[in-house]
DNA sequence: ATAGCCTCCGTACGTGAGTACGGAGTCAAG
DNA sequence: CTTGACTCCGTACTCACGTACGGAGGCTAT
C-alpha cells in the first residue's frame, strides 16, 4: 500500500523527487539540502525526508518563492526560536494571502472567459488585466 | 478622487507602474508592451492602459508565471479566437487551481505555526514540508 | 577482472529576467 | 541659447537557477 520508505544514492533520489542529479547537488551547494556523510568512503545515501524536502522546494518555487525564501521557510520546518519563526511566518502569511487574493481574481476572470466562449464561440475578450488592478483593500 | 488618466513619457510610466525605465524597454523588446509611435520625431507617450499592463505583468510574475506565459495571457485580454482562447484559459485555470490548493495548505500550516508560537513561546516546529506533500486528489 | 553504469567534484556554459553604460537627440526653464 | 534632466537605442554586464562536461574513482553482473 504505502511505498516502503525511500533509501538510495543520489540518482535514485533525483528520480524519486523528479529532478536531475545536478539539481540535487545545486541545492546542496545552496544549503537547501544536507549532504550526507560518506561512511568509510562509500557512496552517500539519501532518505525519504530528502525526497520530501526536494519536492517541497519545487512546489514552493511554483508558488513564486525564490530559493532564498525557501531556505528560510525550511528553517521553520526544522524548528526555530519563536521570535524568529513568528516573524518569518507572519511575513510569509501576508505574502501568501496576497497571492491567494490575486489567484482567486484570476480564477474568476478565466472562468468567465471559458463560459463566454461556450456561449458565443467567436472572438472573446477577457478582462484579465483588470482583474488584478483592483485596489488594495487597506 | 479618481486620479486623472495617466499620460506621459517613459520615465513617468515607469514611476506609475513601480518599475525601472530599463524594465519597460525590456518588456517592449519581449513583446509584452507596445512601443508607441514617435510623432514627428518627438518623444514617445504612454497612457493609462500601459500602466495597467505593466502592473499586470508584475502581479502575474508574483504568482509564478513566466514572461512567456504572461505574453500568452495578454492575448486573452486583447481578444482572441475562441478556440485558442479556451485552450489557454483552461490550461491556466488548472494551473491556477493547483496553486490555490498549495497556497491554502501553506496558509494553514503557517497559521498553525503562529498560533503555536503564541501558546508556547519556545522553539516551534512547523510541518510546512508535509503541508505540500499531500497526495493529488485525483 | 573487466565492461558498463554510477558517484564525486570542479569548472564551464546556458537561459530568464533584468541592470548598467554611453553617446546622441529632445525639451523646458532660466 | 545654454544647461540640466530626460529620452533613445544599442551593447554589455549581472544575478538566479540550473545544465553540461570530464576525469577519477566505486560498484556489480557477467
Amino acid at each position: 500500500m504505502t511505498s516502503e520508505p525511500f533509501r538510495g544514492p543520489i540518482g535514485a533520489l533525483a528520480d524519486a523527487a523528479g529532478v536531475h542529479v545536478e539539481t540535487i547537488r545545486f541545492y546542496q551547494r545552496k544549503g537547501l539540502l544536507a549532504t550526507p556523510v560518506r561512511v568509510r568512503g562509500e557512496i552517500r545515501r539519501y532518505g525519504a525526508s530528502d525526497v520530501a524536502r526536494v519536492r517541497f522546494v519545487r512546489a514552493a518555487q511554483r508558488l513564486g518563492f525564490t530559493l532564498g525564501e525557501i531556505a528560510e521557510l525550511l528553517t521553520l520546518d526544522a524548528g526555530t526560536q519563536c521570535g524568529t519563526a513568528r516573524g518569518i511566518a507572519e511575513d510569509t502569511l501576508r505574502n501568501v494571502r496576497a497571492r491567494l487574493r490575486d489567484l482567486r481574481r484570476m480564477q474568476s476572470a478565466l472562468q468567465a472567459l471559458v463560459a463566454d466562449c461556450h456561449a458565443t464561440r467567436r472572438t472573446v475578450k477577457c478582462p484579465l488585466i483588470a482583474s488584478l488592478q483592483a485596489p488594495e483593500l487597506g
